[in-house]
RNA sequence: GGAGAGAUGGCUGAGUGGUCAAAAGCGCUCGCCUCGAAAGCGAGUGGGCGGGUGACUGCCCCGUGAGUUCGAAUCUCACUCUCUCCGCCA
């Protein structure tokens, strides 16, 4: 969330910023709004309550020396009664503060382009062309089943839609991705992995954005307030929620593999054909806690480590910048990298990188305590897949397709798979 | 799942209705001492919000949330987490 200071203090940037993202301003009327009242109130309760404290002392003295206070104590009864009043209205305010500040978006950095949705986002770079083929490509559906090492059936007859099965050379695959994807990042690229559980609990969800804005987007356990991750970036940034962190630790920079599930809620209809769009789906992430001054640098190095598993298993992908439009609610600032789908005859998205500033942090309460001593400032945080590993084997399936149906291997996984050079028809 | 114990500042740990943001110790910072260091001695050492140019100053915070009371770290209730024992279990 936003620095409530800010708001009051800018709120002519606040709501530029609402506009450039598409969104509307009343909320933040209704903030300032409330947020006046607070002030106001709390000028009022805060000298009843200086008040009370000079009575309760005096109070002590003349019981302790003997005095009677029964005058000053009837007296204290109407200005407590007061101050409840007050705190009660207070509470009410403070609530709707929160869930203001809780749903307004980032502000998009400066150099975010200005645009309405995804067609005005700007290619940055691109790694090679387009894959060309000699024969028709086939989609990756197709390519897999027939293979023997994707059973989309059966797992909607165990579950439903949206779920895959992986078989065989397929399981292997999916498994190969994982370890190769985490060594290059903690060999390499000098990320500490963590394994973190699936579930979290609401706090953490508000934490870092998903909550309460995006409940439908989640899984919820029933009964409780558990939620299944929508990606690794819920636990591992909210490791050190609550935390002050020591200035000579940063950055901690950690990846992670973990399952991830959305409901896809207002997606159906969209890619419900192979594994592009799942419940249940596969993910190394990167998350990174930095000092704010250098959280631009290490959002661009946070891209160029996700790139490097592409460019390793050689698939032609691009990177684009996200405009106020498109960047994600947290985001002050999003690349996407999409790797080249023939199926689809376009790019799609395979890693979202982003860096949150404060916002986040301001959410989650992840501070650091600067060198030398001094008040905890508040950290910056960032992440970025690296990468979806579904999205992955799609790619790699369908650039890597042969006329015969069989797939080669790139180099980089062979010894994950047990030396295996080419996936090939039963 | 059952039984019990606990949650206080960076840490250990006192505090069971009233000048308690909170003893003491450790740690840390500064000073004295020293060629330097250790030891010793002295002083200072939590956070949030707000007011004041400043010296300074108001409110809040003792796991979380409600309640009792003129007044709660202290009493009541609910919840969360931790630890010990038993049971169960990958």
């Amino acid at each position: 969330m936003l620095d409530l200071k800010l708001v009051r203090a800018q709120s002519d940037l606040v709501r530029d910023s609402l506009i450039r993202r598409g969104e509307k301003t009343d909320i933040l009327d209704a903030l300032l709004e409330a947020d006046a009242r607070r002030r106001a109130i709390l000028v009022e309760v805060e000298e009843l309550k200086r008040r009370r404290n000079e009575a309760s002392a005096q109070i002590a003295r003349m019981k302790k020396s003997g005095e009677d206070a029964t005058d000053i104590i009837a007296e204290m009864k109407s200005v407590g009664d007061a101050i409840r009043d007050l705190d009660d209205e207070l509470s009410v305010v403070d609530g709707r503060i929160r869930e203001a500040l809780l749903a307004i978006p980032n502000i998009p950095h400066p150099s975010v382009p200005l645009g309405r949705d995804e067609s005005d986002n700007i290619e940055v770079r691109r790694w090679k062309e387009p894959t060309q083929f000699a024969f028709e490509p086939k989609p990756h559906w197709d390519i897999g089943t027939e293979l023997g090492i994707f059973d989309f059936e059966r797992a909607a007859k165990i579950t439903g839609a949206r779920f895959v099965i992986y078989r065989g050379a397929g399981s292997n695959l999916a498994r190969a991705l994982i370890n190769f994807m985490l060594d290059l990042h903690t060999r390499q690229h000098g990320y500490t992995e963590v394994f973190p559980p699936y579930l979290v609990n609401r706090d953490s969800m508000v934490g870092t954005g998903q909550l309460p804005k995006f409940a439908e987007d989640m899984f919820k356990c029933e009964g409780l307030e558990y939620y299944l991750i929508p990606t690794a970036e819920v636990p591992v940034t909210n490791m050190y929620r609550g935390e002050i962190i020591e200035a000579a630790l940063l950055p901690i920079k950690h990846c992670a593999y973990t399952a991830c599930f959305r409901a896809e809620a207002g997606a159906s209809g969209r890619d419900t054909r192979g594994l592009i769009r799942q419940h249940q789906f596969d993910k190394v992430e990167l998350v990174k806690f930095v000092h704010p001054d250098t959280s631009y640098d290490e959002l661009e190095s946070l891209v160029n480590n996700a790139e490097r598993v592409l460019q390793v298993l050689d698939l032609p992908y691009r990177v684009t910048m996200m405009c106020t439009g498109d960047v994600g609610f947290s985001a002050a600032k999003k690349y996407d990298i999409e790797v080249w789908m023939p199926s689809y005859g376009r790019y799609v998205e395979i890693s979202s990188c982003s860096n949150f500033e404060s916002y986040q942090a301001r959410r989650a309460d992840i501070k650091f305590r600067p060198a030398g001593g001094g008040k905890a400032e508040l950290v910056h945080t960032l992440n970025g897949s690296g990468l979806a590993v579904g999205r992955t084997i799609a790619a790699l399936l369908e650039n890597c397709q042969r006329p015969d149906g069989s797939v080669v291997i790139p180099e980089a996984l062979r010894s994950y798979m047990g030396g295996l050079e080419v996936i090939e028809r039963p």
